[in-house]
DNA sequence: ACCTGAACACCGTTCAAGT
DNA sequence: ACCTGAACACCGTTCAAGT
C-alpha cells in the first residue's frame, strides 16, 4: 500500500535508465509532438525506450492514461501563478498561456475536451474561478462564469487542434485557413449563406490568436455585468 | 460526371432495399445512439445492413466521412430557420437546438471538433452570424462574436459528450456530476484549489442546461458591448 | 455499376515466462 | 519487482472476383 499512489517521491532512483511513469510520459510526449497522434502507438513508444510493448503496462494502465497524464503535463507547468495580476489581465494570461501550449502540442486540445473532470481541466477552472472575485461576480454566477470561460477555452482548443491535423505542413495558419475558406465559399453560395461569405473573407487577414483573445474579452465583458 | 455530386435528387430509386449513403448514414447514426461511439465499425455496419464490409466503400470514402455525414445530419436539421425572431431570443434558441441534439447523440459533440470548416460548423456559425447585425455588432467585430459563439458551443459539446462517455448508464447526469465532484474533492486539497472546492458544492444543485445558457448569457452580454 | 468477403497491415492489451 | 515478446482479439481498408 506505500508506494501505491501517485506520490512517487524523489527517494533515490537505483539506474537512470529504468521506466518510470514519467519517463513514459516524457517520451509519450516527443513522439507526439514530433509525429502527432497517430504515431503514438505502444509499438512506437517501446521501440523509442528501448523495451518491450507488454513493460509500459507496469506503469501506465492504459492508453488514456497515458495520454492524460501528457496532456495534464503540458497544462500545468503553464497555468501556474498569475495570481498577482489585475483580474482581466490574469484571465488573458491563462488563457494566453493554454493557447501557446496548445500552439505547441497540437494534441493536447484534442485531449483535454476527453477528460471533463480531470486535472488539467481543473487547473484551468481554478485558474479562472480565482480571478473572478475580482472582477467584483456574486459568488452564485462565479461558477457559471468560470465554466464559460473553460468551455470558451476548449472549444477554440479543438478548433485550433483539428486545424493542425489537417493542415499539409508547411503551410502557415493563415495561408491555410484562407486556402480552406477559399474551398468553402466555391462550394457554398453566397445566398444561403451569406454571414459564412463574408466571414470567409475576413479569414484572410486573420490571427487566431488575437481571434482567440477576442472572444475571451468578449467573455469578460460579459461577465463583468454580472453584479 | 453527371450523377456523381451528393446532389441525389429523388429521381425514382428502383429498389428500397437498395445501398446508399443516406442509408448507411442512418444505420450509423443508430448505432451510434444506441451503442455509443465505439460500436460503430464497418463491420457491425455492415451486418445491420445485411451486406458486406467493403461494399460501404463503394458509397462512403472512409470511416472520418461517414462521422461528419451523420454529425451533418443531425445537426442541419437543428439549426434551421430561427430567423423570424429577436436576436437574443434567436441565439438562445440555436445554442438550444445543439444543445438538444448533443444531449440526444452525444457523439456528435466529439465529431463537430474534429471537423472545423465542415458543414455542421458552418451550420452553426451562420446561424450565430446572422443574428448580430440585430445586435448592432458593427462589422468588423462580427466574426470574432460569432468565432466566440460557436467556440463556446463547441467547447460545451465536447464536456457533454466527455461526461456522457464515461456515465455508467443509469445515473442522471446531475447525480453522476455529483459522484465527479465527490471524488475529485476528496483527492484534492481545499488550501491549492479554493475555487474548484466551492465550485464541486453547487454542482449538486446545478443544472447542465442551465449553465449552458448561463454561458450564452454571459456571452450576448460581452457582444453587445461591441458597438 | 454495385456488391462480396477474404486478406492485409495494423492496433491495444494480456500473460506466461523470464530475471 | 520489473521486464520480455509472442499471442489474442480486434480494427479500417483494399481488391480480386463475382453479378
Amino acid at each position: 500500500m506505500a508506494g501505491t499512489g501517485r506520490g512517487e517521491q524523489g527517494g533515490g532512483e537505483r539506474r537512470t535508465d529504468a521506466l518510470s511513469k514519467e519517463r513514459i510520459v516524457d517520451a509519450a510526449i516527443a513522439i507526439l509532438d514530433a509525429q502527432g497522434e497517430s504515431a503514438l502507438t505502444f509499438r512506437a513508444l517501446a521501440a523509442s525506450l528501448a523495451t518491450g510493448a507488454g513493460a509500459i503496462y507496469w506503469h501506465v494502465a492504459n492508453k488514456n492514461e497515458l495520454l492524460q497524464a501528457a496532456a495534464d503535463a503540458v497544462i500545468t507547468r503553464v497555468v501556474s501563478d498569475e495570481s498577482t495580476r489585475e483580474a482581466p489581465a490574469a484571465i488573458r494570461a491563462i488563457a494566453s498561456g493554454v493557447f501557446d501550449a496548445i500552439d505547441a502540442h497540437p494534441w493536447v486540445g484534442g485531449q483535454l475536451l476527453r477528460e471533463p473532470g480531470q486535472s488539467a481541466v481543473m487547473e484551468i477552472l481554478e485558474g479562472f474561478g480565482e480571478q473572478l472575485e475580482g472582477l467584483g461576480v456574486p459568488e452564485r454566477d462565479q461558477f457559471n462564469a468560470a465554466s464559460a470561460l473553460v468551455n470558451y477555452v476548449l472549444g477554440s482548443a479543438g478548433q485550433f487542434t483539428a486545424g493542425a491535423r489537417i493542415n499539409p505542413e508547411g503551410l502557415g495558419r493563415t495561408e491555410f485557413l484562407a486556402r480552406v475558406a477559399t474551398r468553402w465559399t466555391e462550394r457554398h453560395d453566397a445566398a444561403t449563406y451569406p454571414f459564412a461569405h463574408r466571414a470567409a473573407a475576413q479569414l484572410r487577414e486573420h490571427d487566431d490568436r488575437e481571434q482567440f483573445l477576442a472572444g475571451i474579452d468578449i467573455l469578460v465583458a460579459g461577465i463583468s455585468t454580472l453584479r
